[in-house]
RNA sequence: GUCCCCAUCGUCUAGCCCGGCCCAGGACACCGCCCUUUCACGGCGGCGACGCCGGUUCAAAUCCGGCUGGGGACGCCA
């Protein structure tokens, strides 16, 4: 048995948008479970809507993601030589022909035949021509077969067969001799051996016009999988409108690389009732032909979901590191201060995204941070004082400042005066955090350390006597 | 318009191939309670679906047909 090679072809004419990252990571995960090959081809055969920043664009999400490949990435733009050789090759066969139709002819027959509510293709005026008009530019149509049945059995989807008739000759050479994508995508599958077509749905249509071709270039015919879309909350395709489509979109919103690949493969696949799959279990796992058949709809809040989760079990080290640019975004300097991941710690199981979590993170590295005035008028009020000041006495002779030391410190004041912590665990908050939400008080004493504490407290002393 | 595909809670889905264990299970979201110094986490509970109509059968979410609805494709784009 020869080994499955699959690919990744998006076309460099944007960025990666979550559907194309659900195929390349479906592509991804069969070659690796079933150990063949992952090739990255970039489909920039349409010159002019092609862009460099659009193959980094597409390489860059690729990694964030973790997708690597075997073999690639290859251009078409490359590989003419080889399109035009293979084009020449059906002419000369007579399995293809030029049509000297122009442009604006070919637009005006569509659009009557749409206006007519009949299927606008091809009329075949130039089919039997069989003559060169010299001088004359022309493209190359291949002579599709006008009876019978092509069909083929989707590895998602089922079988699935079009009546040849509803096919029409397909340009597969413009006229300025560059290849069309119905054409190139057959070469280059053949000349890469690919064994498995793992692609969207937007494309079965394409599909029986590929088989022709790949009949008629004498080529075996390779297995298809047709995933269905991705749609917004409107059940529409997902577009723009409907909130973030970059992949890149969502690490700068601080989401983890490995929720959007949990998120992705659940949707539309499935493990009985399992949630979270890490890359290697996917690959254990995973099977093309247990995806679902219907259109997903794209739902942000179970992605949310999936990176609280990952936040919250992800290795303090690896999320400060993921942490910095956000940090660094909001004028933070982490080197000075309280340990970073000691910080994170303290936030994990309160951040849905890295951003929160950095928004999170700030009052740990101000020192003059300004107080939220509610709370102020709430918590920061003169009765503090005699607390604060206990607080401060108490904190400053502790020697084991361990979350432990210091819970028995502060229970201690409130059994000392009776009181409930409700009455003294607020006022610290707004004095070492500015505002009303945060860690736990304990963490935040223990994490800021006894110096930061103590200057807190007392700012917030001097803070409410000057302001009675 | 023509062709192709799809159809279980608001959403992602299990179950469907091999009818009965399903008056349909899980997850997100939402609501309530508990925990609690705040915000969260967590725990417990609740709300909530087999699109419709026929057929086959002792029995249908599961099989068949039609309808309706949704999506996609119809380019010298990919």
């Amino acid at each position: 048995m020869s080994e499955v090679r699959l690919r990744f072809a998006p076309s460099p004419t944007g960025y990666l948008h979550v559907g194309g990252a659900r195929t390349a990571l479906f592509n991804w995960l069969l070659a690796k479970k079933e150990q063949g090959k992952f090739i990255l081809r970039i489909e920039d055969t349409d010159v002019a809507r092609s862009t460099q920043e659009s193959v980094d664009a597409i390489l860059e999400g690729m990694r964030w993601l973790g997708l690597d490949w075997d073999e690639g990435p290859f251009f078409q733009s490359e590989n003419f030589p080889l399109y035009k050789e293979f084009a020449a090759k059906l002419l000369a066969q007579g399995k293809a022909y030029k049509c000297y139709c122009t442009a604006e002819e070919l637009e005006a027959k569509r659009e009557k035949a749409l206006a007519s509510g009949s299927k606008p293709k091809y009329d075949g005026t130039c089919r039997s021509l069989n003559a060169d008009i010299p001088g004359k530019p022309y493209v190359v149509r291949f002579k599709a077969p006008h009876e019978g049945v092509t069909a083929f059995d989707d590895l998602v989807k089922g079988p699935i067969s079009f009546n040849n008739e509803e096919l029409d000759d397909l340009i597969i050479q413009r006229s300025d001799g560059t290849p069309t994508y119905n054409f190139t995508v057959v070469v280059d599958d053949v000349s890469m051996a690919i064994t498995t077509v793992i692609r969207g749905d937007d494309h079965v249509n394409n599909t029986p016009r590929q088989i022709l071709l790949y009949e008629a270039l004498g080529c075996p015919v390779p297995q298809f999988a047709h995933v269905p879309m991705i749609l917004g909350a409107d059940k529409s395709r997902l577009s723009k409108r409907h909130g973030a489509t970059s992949v890149m979109a969502y690490r700068d919103m601080g989401f983890l690389p490995e929720a959007m690949v949990n998120y992705l493969v659940r949707l539309g696949w499935s493990y009985g009732d399992e949630e979270i799959f890490s890359l290697d279990e996917l690959i254990d796992k995973f099977s093309i032909e247990t995806v679902g058949r219907s259109a997903g709809v794209f739902n942000p809040d179970k992605l949310l979901w999936l990176n609280a989760h990952y936040i919250k079990t992800g290795d303090p080290q690896r999320l400060a590191e993921l942490l910095a640019p956000f940090l660094a975004e909001r004028g933070v300097n982490a080197g000075r201060g309280p340990n970073l991941v000691a910080v994170i710690r303290t936030l994990q199981e309160r951040s849905r995204t890295m951003l929160e979590m950095a928004d999170g993170a700030v009052f740990y590295y101000r020192d003059t941070f300004v107080y939220d005035p509610q709370a102020v008028d709430k918590f920061l009020k003169p009765d503090v004082v005699p607390l604060f000041e206990q607080v401060r006495d108490r904190l400053g002779k502790l020697d084991d400042f361990s979350h432990q030391g210091i819970e028995t410190v502060i229970k201690g004041i409130c059994d000392e005066r009776g009181i409930k912590m409700g009455q003294l665990g607020p006022p610290i908050r707004v004095a070492l955090c500015g505002g009303t939400t945060s860690p736990s008080i304990y963490e935040v004493i223990e994490v800021l350390g006894k110096d930061a504490t103590l200057n807190r407290i007392t700012r917030a002393l001097e803070f409410v006597r000057s302001h009675v």
